[in-house]
DNA sequence: TATTGTTATACTCTATAACTATA
DNA sequence: TATAGTTATAGAGTATAACAATA
């Protein structure tokens, strides 16, 4: 068994009903407490989400952004339209296939996923900067297995 | 951005800022899975918190609630007010002070958190079940962590 | 007067159903 | 016929402003 710290009680770490309902419950706590930051904007949760997967994995068409948050493509036609007003993305109707559209970020949305980030993070920054060393290695190394875990 | 995986060098965990992203992304993208796992169920998760709260802090007032969860006390009379239609809480008139109104989860509100938790804790469960022991343990780390970092 | 809760109203986000255009 | 996107409509969640009851 390695032991990552003083003293690890190994049966807890048997105890995953437990562990799986602390983790949701602070799961959800940060995730509001951090939702909550974005007061300063005016861009919803949903439209910004949008913008950050056109950052990280390029152009979509409609469908693909409505599958990638989970969302009906009603619902994500009315988010990029509301984006489109505001000039973030762009639609053009593809050429091969004209039944579908395909969504971009126009340089003025990256330059909102940008300063949305810087933002949103200033409260996160500030707060771990009360958090010890060790505190904060421990909060890297989760965040990337929450990552794996969301994956799945 | 791979930086803080298996020995992670005191130097960069200077890096508040990479992390405090990496912790942001990670804590929504893992909330936003465990929220579709509510599929199954018709209650929100605004009304949810609200029973959570209930069974985990015993009877609010209506501002007691609207403060815990950071709404406005309208936002909150609405959702007690689909709540009570529901009959998952009672609003009982304060005898002290005749402006105040106790909001209690009745018996039926306690068994919709009993069987929420349980399905939304499934999910997370059988998630954790693919990780190792030393996994888990950060992530029972993190999660105290956590709350103490949303409770800022 | 101040506080607690409620009602009135409006806007956003989301969904289902129905529709259009294209394959 | 099937698929991609859009429009129509409705319900839930939130907010601010105005109101009622009580302290």
């Amino acid at each position: 068994m390695n032991r990552v710290d003083e003293s690890p009680r190994p049966s807890e770490t048997h105890d995953i009903d437990g562990m799986a309902s602390d983790l949701r419950m602070a799961t959800f706590r940060l995730a509001r407490r951090l939702r909550a930051q974005r007061a300063v904007d005016t861009m919803s949760d949903g439209q910004f989400a949008v913008l950050a997967a056109l950052t990280m994995h390029g152009s979509h068409t409609l469908g693909q952004l409505a599958d990638r948050e989970r969302v009906t493509a009603p619902s994500m036609n009315r988010t990029v339209s509301l984006l489109e007003d505001a000039g973030y993305v762009s639609r053009t109707p593809d050429g091969d296939d004209r039944r579908k559209v395909t969504i971009a970020l126009t340089p003025e949305g990256a330059a909102v996923v940008e300063e949305t980030v810087r933002r949103r993070d200033a409260w996160l920054v500030e707060a771990l900067g009360e958090f010890t060393d060790d505190e904060r290695r421990t909060l890297a190394a989760a965040a990337a297995i929450m990552r794996k875990v969301a994956e799945r």
